[in-house]
DNA sequence: TGTACATCAGTGAACGCGCGTTCACTGATGTAC
DNA sequence: TGTACATCAGTGAACGCGCGTTCACTGATGTAC
């Protein structure tokens, strides 16, 4: 008996060993192209088997890519700290999640995808409910931790929702360089961010100065 | 000569005119379903022609739904300046947005099509950009207008942002009915506006309390 | 006034393609006795 | 050790559908002379 429950943990081990593999796959060709533009055979094809395969593990594509949001988001939680391992500002946070957002593109779409339809079946939306929300509450861990307001839930969600709108509204915004536009977009959230919300733009600059230095070193 | 420039300015005139029947049988089924699911087809039945039709006036389904969000947008120009006539403080800015936001579902979902999607073809992006260009500068004056900072097109810009942000990652949000999640995202907006940040959920409420009255009135 | 021609709106039908998903089947591995 | 059976990963091929777009054509209206 207890034979058979170790085989069984073995095999139910290797499935997750596939799963992964599978999202693996689809996160590398996140770095080609949009997730929109990836379909099912690409993504077999990356990770050596046939798209029929895909459906032993996941039930849809949608699954699939909420449980790739998912393992990506894991992620976001070891790169944030490590950024602001010690005397990490709010500041700090802002400008390491609007870069987070910015150089993963993939992620970031995913998120819209899903924040922004309701065509998504039930049983995906109900997974990617939970990772929302369990990274709200991580994220608020983290501006507790980088000294935020006393308190509250609430201004996490405000700091959160307004960071990933400037990198909607800005990413591709005209007539710029990807670096100025990053740049803009650093300067929008520390705006956010100020409490005075002073408008020197060379204040701005400084800091943001000091802040590279200080990532840099 | 001059009867037939005439001639040709009227024929152009006519033009418009089905260019905008075609355009408003789009915007009225954006109040039925996504903008995703709404295809040529779907158009040419309410608006009563074919679809190959559509193909006279648009060239291609990105640049209709372009067209369209211009028409729509400049609406929204209207639509404020009616809901902040007089005394229109920055909050009561930051509300209307907010809630023409959450209740132009289609207007906010293309809005974040073109501004997520490379993909999208160069000619309606061009257009799109132009938009995108002209709303954000429309909103900066009303920022102005509303008291906002004394200059500066930057805050308008975190303004608008944070605010798009808001109802992106809040819309949806599970766990709440519509109203109580309209709701939390004004409260959002006002803490984003407010220069102090101050964090006092009463004071919140009152203000928005009062802020209904005074719309009701 | 009449005739030949140009222009353009409008359309039904088809093109072409891509894509998510399912089906029926093979083959390997483990289990029971 | 050998045989019959169950389980499950894996797959090539096809299903089925939807959709944006184009084509070849008709018919109405205006223009030229």
């Amino acid at each position: 008996m207890s034979d058979r429950s170790t085989f069984m943990k073995l095999r139910e081990d290797e499935r997750e060993v596939r799963k992964s593999l599978i999202i693996n796959a689809a996160m590398k060709l996140f770095e080609e192209k949009s997730f929109h533009d990836i379909g099912m055979r690409d993504i077999a094809a990356e990770a050596g088997v046939s798209a029929a395969s895909i459906y032993r593990y996941f039930p849809s594509r949608d699954d699939l890519f909420v449980e790739a949001l998912i393992q990506d988001i894991n992620s976001i939680e070891g790169l944030l700290e490590q950024r602001l391992t010690n005397d990490g500002t709010i500041e700090d946070l802002a400008v390491a999640v609007v870069d987070y957002l910015i150089d993963n593109e993939a992620t970031f779409q995913m998120m819209c995808h899903f924040m922004i339809r309701g065509e998504v079946n039930t049983r995906a939306l109900k997974k990617f409910n939970a990772v929302q929300r369990y990274f709200l509450k991580m994220f608020d861990e983290m501006v507790k931790r980088a000294g935020g307001a006393e308190n509250i839930r609430f201004f996490s969600h405000a700091f959160f929702a307004s960071l990933a709108g400037v990198v909607m509204t800005f990413r591709n915004y005209p007539g710029r360089n990807s670096e100025e536009r990053r740049r803009y977009m650093h300067k929008l959230a520390l705006l956010i961010m100020r409490e005075g919300n002073s408008l020197d733009e060379d204040v701005f600059e400084k800091d943001l100065a000091e802040m590279r230095s200080k990532k840099n070193s």
